[in-house]
DNA sequence: GTCAAACTAGACACCATTGTCTAAAACGTC
DNA sequence: GACGTTTTAGACAATGGTGTCTAGTTTGAC
C-alpha cells in the first residue's frame, strides 16, 4: 500500500476526535487485511500501518488479535444486518411490475449486502476459517447474513398466497432466488475488481427472470379461453 | 489426529513401495491441511506428522512449502479434471426422461467434482488464497473445474437445438444450472460434514425440476388442440 | 498552562516456523 | 550379506510474528 494515510480515511470518511476515529481506522484495516491474508497470514504490524497507527493502539483497543478478529468480524457483520434489513424493506409486497420490481430488489441485495466489501469479507472469511472458529459459521448462519434465506422465503410465501408466484417449498425458492443472484457474480467477486453497476444489473435481471419463469403463477391470459388449462393439466 | 498413518492410508489406499507411496502420503496430507488451515496457517511439521513422513523427506521431494503447495494444486486439479470429463460423458444427450436423467448427470456432478475433497480444496483455496496466488486462480478457471461451465453451455446448446430445452444464452443456462445444483450445498459443504446420498439426490433433484421449469420447451401436449397456442402466444 | 489520558516509537523476550545439516537407521537390489 | 538410496530424528541458525514494557510525545478538557 502506497499511502496508507489516505487509504484509512477514504475507507470512512472520518475526522472525528481521536480516540474513535482511531478504533473506526483500526476495524477498517484489520478488516481488509484479514479479507486478504486470512486470520494466519495477516500480522498486526501491517494492520497497524494500514491504520496509519502505532502496534500498541492496537494492542491498547483489543487485548490480543484474537480480539481483534472477533471485533471486526461483529463489526462487519453489524453493518451488514442492518443494511440487511432496509433492503429487506424494499421487498415488493404489491408489485406493479413483478420482474421489474424484483430485479430492483435483487439489485439492491447483490450492491449492499452480498457483493460489496462487507459481504466479501464475511463470505471470504466464513468460508476460510469457519472450521477453525464455529462460532463465526453460527453467527454468520443465525444473526447474519445467512439470515437473508429465511426471510426471503417468508416473502416468497406472501407473494405465493397472494398468487402472484406459484411456490411449494418457500425455503428452497428463497435458497434458489439467492443461489441464481449469485450465479454470475462468484466469477466476477472472486478476485479484486468491483463488478461494475451494468454487470451487477445484468446479473439482477438475468436471475429474476430465470426464477419467474420457474416460480411465476400460470398467466391468467385475458384472450385465451380458460376452460382448456383443465384438460392439459 | 488421533491417528494419523491411518488416515493416510485411508484417503489413497495406496500400500506401493516406498518412494511412491511416500510422495502421495504427503501430497494427501498436504491437501488435508493446505485447505483446513490455508496455505499461511499450515505447517510443514503438521503436514509430516499427518502423512507419517519425518520433515527432512518433504523437503527433499519438494524443496520448499510453495514448490508443495503449487504441486498439491496441480495434483488435485488434475484429479478433478480427469473425473469431471467422466461425468461430462454421462451428460444427456438423447433424454429418456429428461428431469431424471439430467438430476442423474447433476448427482454425478456434484459427488465426484463439486461436493468431495478435492471440489472442496479447490474452492476453499482458490477463494481464499486466489488474490495472492493469481495463476491458482486462472488456473481453476482454463484448466480446471471452471471449465465446467463452458462445457455445459455447449452440451445445454446441443438440447436446445433438439428442441428439448428453449434456451437463449447457453452459457448463462450453464451458470445458472451449476448455481442451483450448489445452492443446497453450499450451506450443507461450508462446514466440516459429508453430505449424506440422500442430500446429495434431493439437492439434485430440486436443481433440476426449478431448471427444467425455467428452461424446457413448451410440452406439445397431446390431448390438448395446438392450434391454440398461437393466440396465446 | 496544567493534567490526565491516549498515542507513539522502539527495544525486548518469547515462541513457532522455515529450511539446512548430520549421523544413524531402514530399505531394496543384487 | 554388501551396497547405494531413501528415510529418519534431532540439532541448528535465521526469520518473523506476538505481546509486553518503557520513556517520551501528542491530544483534549478544564
Amino acid at each position: 500500500m502506497k499511502n496508507p494515510k489516505e487509504a484509512a480515511h477514504k475507507a470512512t470518511g472520518h475526522t472525528q476526535r481521536g480516540q474513535c476515529s482511531k478504533r473506526l481506522s483500526i476495524l477498517d484495516a484489520a478488516a481488509e487485511v484479514f479479507c486478504r491474508e486470512g486470520f494466519a497470514g495477516a500480522s498486526i504490524d501491517e494492520i497497524a500501518a494500514e491504520a496509519c497507527v502505532s502496534r500498541q493502539t492496537i494492542y491498547n483497543h483489543y487485548r490480543e488479535k484474537e480480539t481483534l478478529f472477533t471485533a471486526v468480524v461483529e463489526d462487519v457483520t453489524n453493518r451488514t444486518n442492518s443494511s440487511l434489513f432496509s433492503i429487506l424493506a424494499t421487498f415488493p409486497d404489491k408489485p406493479d411490475n413483478l420482474e421489474d420490481d424484483l430485479s430492483t430488489f435483487a439489485l439492491g441485495l447483490t450492491k449492499n449486502c452480498l457483493c460489496n466489501q462487507d459481504g466479501k469479507f464475511l463470505r471470504k472469511l466464513v468460508q476460510s476459517e469457519g472450521e477453525r472458529y464455529p462460532q463465526l459459521f453460527e453467527g454468520w448462519r443465525k444473526h447474519g447474513p445467512g439470515k437473508i434465506g429465511t426471510a426471503l422465503a417468508a416473502l416468497f410465501a406472501r407473494l405465493s398466497y397472494g398468487g402472484v408466484l406459484q411456490i411449494d417449498d418457500f425455503d428452497l425458492a428463497a435458497r434458489q432466488f439467492l443461489a441464481l443472484v449469485n450465479a454470475d457474480l462468484q466469477m466476477i467477486t472472486l478476485f479484486g475488481e468491483t463488478p461494475s453497476d451494468e454487470e451487477l444489473e445484468n446479473a439482477a435481471r438475468n436471475a429474476v427472470r430465470t426464477f419467474l419463469r420457474a416460480y411465476s403463477a400460470p398467466v391468467v391470459n385475458i384472450a385465451a379461453p380458460a376452460p382448456l388449462a383443465k384438460a392439459v393439466g
